[in-house]
Formats: structure tokens, sequence, C-alpha cells
DNA sequence: CCACATCATGGGAACGTTACCGCGAATGCT
DNA sequence: AGCATTCGCGGTAACGTTCCCATGATGTGG
């Protein structure tokens, strides 16, 4: 980097080569209004001339609008919210905007932290993934927001956009009937989670469609970590059971802890254990077999909630719940025993 | 959100409140010169009563720092990239800066909008994993820039941070030999590649001190992905050998790829293939059987980097090349033949 | 040919903050 | 006591932009 320091060009500066007053200037860089083709034509010139660039602090200042969204999210470098960011990002960077990006890692204090920076940077809108319950500083001063995840819909005031469980466990829970696994053993994450919640009156819901008593399948909590995962099959292997064990894990990480301990008994995937899971992080692509799984569509979450919040600093009250489709992505880690059994219950085999 | 678009205090409803001038505000917030301690506390409680925080737009136009630092690295969606944006969001916010992050997905014309995006948002500084020859642009005005990633040695003047390649290859292959492969073939990147070239006289370096002739070792090229992998380990398969291959590849996802080649030609890693990885990424973890590696420190770099934009930005201009250190992450995918056959090569056994 | 509308342009204020300067009071020193 | 120095504080300018309003020039219609 060469000569440093040569002071950067204002509006002032082109006006000045141009011949003529910065507010013509700024009239002709803007665009549109009352303005000689002639003139416009110099001061552009000028300003490729001196290397002009609008200073978006000063046009903050003036307009209130920063162009500058924020993003707090639990962790980065956690795939399903590298991808969410990436679609973030994306959507903002379409519409001119800049994205301002904060990790959490769940911790109520940092996120505090890390909305106090965004109301300082005067960012125009923040999208978030709660993990306080509590956001009256945030709503002080109307801090336009959207909250992103299952865990936003504890507030009812504020829009948010998410993955659609409902929408994903039908799906899974299809696949795995077409498959020929009628009653499928669930792994889940801690309890008083709404997430979890959700996915299991869904589980519900479904079950009773096909007539068969939910009670009867056998549920093993965890973290929602590869170890948590490992812990709870070791329990659901150690029960007594007849033939095939089909899993559906309520997290990738959870899936890919569950297939470590089938393997740990010696015990083989899919040809004795079948494991779908819930998420689409890359990792399940390398494990060996491949991990099915339910995809959340991390990207288009990240686009969406940044549309949602344009709507929401525009001031369109339509305050929104959106819920977004998930997809299966197929690939090893399920048998397929349809042809085996007989089906027994009643409409199992639609897709 | 209820009431919303509440006015912003700004310092002046401050002072007005605690009875003083806003200078005499400014300087209470401040923290520090010239102010009775009764008259500070006043301010302060004025401040937090109104619910007053510091516009950074207004602070960045007047003092010439915006407080924030732009990143634009290929993908943000790219685990080791990830790691690279935590490290470097952790560090700043550690300073009190915030980050801008941008994604060019190795597109020079992405990346010259984004460094553009960045000028004009008056970052303070810019952290990038160059993708372009020519940043000519950049120059002009002095934004202060950290390159990142080996591609950054192509430009003299600019400070980079990086993982210390040379280090990581001796430290993969001192592994290598000490499980007993003396030879292993290499799955490399494509030519023309900065990273490669690197690799490769490392490589050498290490052979010529066991007095191996480097060009006894197998080489085959592919892209920096799960399918380059796999093709260049099909034709590493194809050719003739004895016994056990060992194979050192310049990335995890190549080197996961060839795990799958292995499979797909019905050997087994590690009992026929022992396969060693470049990175670090956590897809490594899962496969099986879990890639040994050698990991860059990405976090790390993300620091340093911010570290070193600290440094430029303060017009240190010590411009430094800095090399991170890389770790070995040892799982399953080498075979330990160590104790098989004697050690045939001079010096080979040392760690 | 004059009244009036239209239009390109310039002047100035304002966004919120901090740095600088100056003023009056209090304190220290001889 | 008298003078110098320090100290706390207020006023004002400036950062770069845009918006509003005024001004003068030009065009239009009666």
């Amino acid at each position: 980097m060469g000569q440093s320091r040569t002071r950067r060009p204002t509006i002032i500066d082109v006006a000045e080569r141009a011949g003529v007053s910065k507010s013509t200037a700024a009239r002709a860089l803007a665009g549109s209004s009352n303005i000689t083709d002639e003139t416009r034509e110099r001061v552009v010139a000028a300003a490729t001339a001196v290397g002009y660039e609008r200073n978006h602090l000063a046009v903050g200042m003036r307009s209130g609008r920063s162009g500058m969204l924020g993003l707090v999210i639990p962790d980065i470098t956690n795939p399903f919210w590298a991808d969410v960011a990436r679609g973030a990002q994306d959507r903002a960077a379409r519409a001119g905007a800049s994205l301002l990006v904060f990790s959490s890692d769940w911790d109520p204090e940092a996120e505090a932290t890390h909305l106090k920076t965004l109301r300082r940077a005067r960012v125009d809108g923040a999208i978030v993934n709660p993990v306080s319950d509590n956001f009256d500083d945030l709503d002080r001063f109307g801090l336009p927001c959207v909250f992103i995840g299952s865990s936003a819909e504890r507030f009812p005031d504020v829009s948010s956009v998410g993955s659609d469980i409902a929408q994903a466990v039908r799906l899974g829970l299809d696949h795995l009937v077409a498959k020929g696994h009628m009653a499928p053993a669930l792994i889940l994450g801690p309890k008083s989670r709404l997430a979890r919640a959700r996915f299991l009156r869904a589980v519900h819901e479904h079950c009773i469609e096909r007539d068969v008593d939910p009670a009867i399948l056998a549920i093993e909590d965890g973290e929602y970590t590869v170890e948590g995962g490992r812990l709870a099959m070791r329990r659901l292997l150690d029960q007594p059971r007849v033939g095939h064990l089909a899993v559906f894990a309520a997290n990738d990480m959870m899936a890919l802890g569950a297939m470590m301990a089938v393997r740990d008994v010696g015990l083989d995937c899919p040809r004795d254990v079948s494991i779908l899971g819930f998420d689409g992080i890359p990792s399940g692509e390398f494990a060996w077999p491949g991990l099915t799984t339910v995809a959340k569509p991390g990207r288009d979450i990240g686009e969406r909630a940044v549309e949602s919040l344009f709507d929401e600093i525009q001031h369109k009250p339509e305050h929104r719940r959106i819920y977004m489709p998930c997809r299966l992505m197929e690939r090893g880690s399920l048998a397929d025993l349809s042809a085996e059994s007989p089906k027994r219950v009643a409409g199992a085999g639609r897709v």
C-alpha cells in the first residue's frame, strides 16, 4: 500500500472541480431531479476523476438510515447458522445493505451486549435468534427486529422466520413409513425447549393420522450435541427389542452421535439400525453411511428474514410468522424394509 | 415491538436533563478530563434515565473512525472461513469494533464490489482473502488492509496472516513417517496455485532431510473438492503398487473424497490405505474412520489478522508476514505400520 | 409586453458528536 | 494581598451529506 493518507475527496471537492455548488453536485450524483444533462455529466466526470465515494456515515447521519443491518446468531461456526448468515448477507447486499454479524454463544449477556453495539452503530434493523427471554431494552426506541428460529415464537409481538417443523417431521415420518419403519424411536433435545415440544406434537399428529398410538414410541432425551446423541442411542440400544431399530433424531449432530453409538456396540447402520437426522449439516454427507436427514433451508431463512426486516423497517405493520419448508436428503442411513414385512398399519404406505 | 418511533435521545437531551451544556455532558460521558465528580454523576444519571446511547455514526463522522472493520472471505459457509470470521469477530469485539462480513465466492468482481461497499461504509480497515490480482483501487486513498491466506503473498507490500504450510507439512510427514509411511503419495490442488507450490516445496525439503528422493513420490492433482479428491484417489489406486498405500491430501475435502474412492473400490481405510488430510474441518470428525489431519488454526488466524489490522490502522509501519502454526489432529485414518517393517531409511523415525 | 409558471442552481441549515478556545472562579505561590 | 496557574464549564465550529427554500433565468400564455 503505497502513498498513504490522502484525504478522501468529498462532494465539495467534486463540486469545485465541476464548477458547481455542492447542492448541484449532490443532485447530479443522486441521479434524478431537475438537472441539465450537461451539468450532470460534468459532475459525474469530476466525481470519477477525483475518485469520489459517497460517505455512508454522513448519509446515515443526515437521513437516519445507516444502510446496515445486524445479525445476531449463536455461532457463525455452526454450519446451519453460517448458512443463515450467507443467505442474509446475499439478500442484504442485493438491496445495497451491509451486514454486521455477531455470535452470541447462546449467552444472554453476550446477546445483550451485541444488541447494544448494534443500536449504537445505528443499524436500520436486526435479525436475532433470541436467547434471552427479555427484550424490553430492544423495544424502547423501536429498533426494527425480526427473530429467527423456533425459539422466536415465545415473543408474540415480533415477526419471525423459521423452518416448518411440522412439515419437516411429516416429511421424515412419511419417508420412514415408506421404508417400512412404522414406529421409529425418537432422540429429542432437552425438555422445556420449544423446538422439542413442536417436534413431538407433529409426531403425535402424524401417528394419530396413521392410527398408531404415539405412546408406543420410545423416546430418549439428550443435549443437542454428538455426545448427547451417542448417550441417548446407547440407552435406546440397551432396551430390549425385536428386529430392526429405526431412530428419528431431532438434530444431525445427535444423529451422528447415534451412529457412533451403533458402531460402538458392534452393530451396523443401516443393516441393524436406521437413523434419520434433522438439520442438513454438511458433515452428514461424509459420515459413513451418509446420513439421511431432513434439511432445514438455512439460506432461505436468512434471505426471508432480511425481507421481513425490510418490511418491518418500512413500517409495514403486517407482522408475520413465516415457516420455510424443509427438504428430505436421502443418503444411506435408512434400511429399506418396505418389502420385507407386510404393512400392518392402515394407511402406512402413503407418500 | 410496542410503542414505535420515539426519537432516540441525543447528548443534548442528556445535557438538558442534567442541567449542563452538551460539551460538559460529552466530557462526562467520555470519562476523563476536568470534571467534578458531582457533575459527572448527574450526567451519567441523566443519560441512563433517558436511555441515551452514543450515536456511532456521528462519532465516526466527527473522529474519522467508524469503529467498523470489513472482512471479505470467499464463503462464510466454508467451515475454515467461518472459523476465521469467528476469530476476527471476537477479537474485534474485544476492541469495541464491529465486523462487516462479505462473501466473494472467489469472484474478483464480487470482491471489488464488496471492497467498494466497505470504503463507502468508511470502515477503519479491511481483512481480505485476495482473489483478484489487482488492488490498485484499494491503494488509492489508503484503506488499511491485511490480507489473509496463502494467496496473500503475491502482494509484497501488504501485511498478511496465514497458516504455516511448511510447518504443517513437516508435522504431517513426521507423523506419517512415525507410523511407518516413508514415501506417501500426494494429492494436491491445481497447478499455478501458490499453496500448491509451497506444499510441494516443504515436502521436498522434508524428503531430502531424510535422504529420500522426492521424485519417487506419486502425485495426483485435482480440484480442491470432494470430487477432485475422489478422482485423484481413483487414479492413484489404478497405479500398480505393493502393500499399503499412504496418501497426504492437501485439503480435507479432497481427503474425504479420497476416502470415498477407497470405499468405492472395495478397499478399507485404514487397513489398506492410510489418508492424512489438511485443514481440520469438522466433517473429518464424523467420517468413518475419523480423518487424521493437520488442522489450520482458522480462529487464531482471524484474531491475528485483526491485530495486524489495528497496527496498520495506527500507522505502525512494521509490515509483517505472519505464519500461524498448525496442529495435528489424530483420528483413525492412518494405519500404524511402524512395527511391521524395519526402518530402511536413515533418520526416518524421528519425531 | 407583462404576469406567471417552470426550471436549474446556489445558499444555508440540520443530523449528533467532539475538539478547541475562552471565560470566570478558585486555588496556589511568593 | 496580588498575581499566576489551574480547573470546570459553556459556546462554537466542523465532520459530509441532503433537504428545503430562495433566486434568477427562461419559457409560456394572454
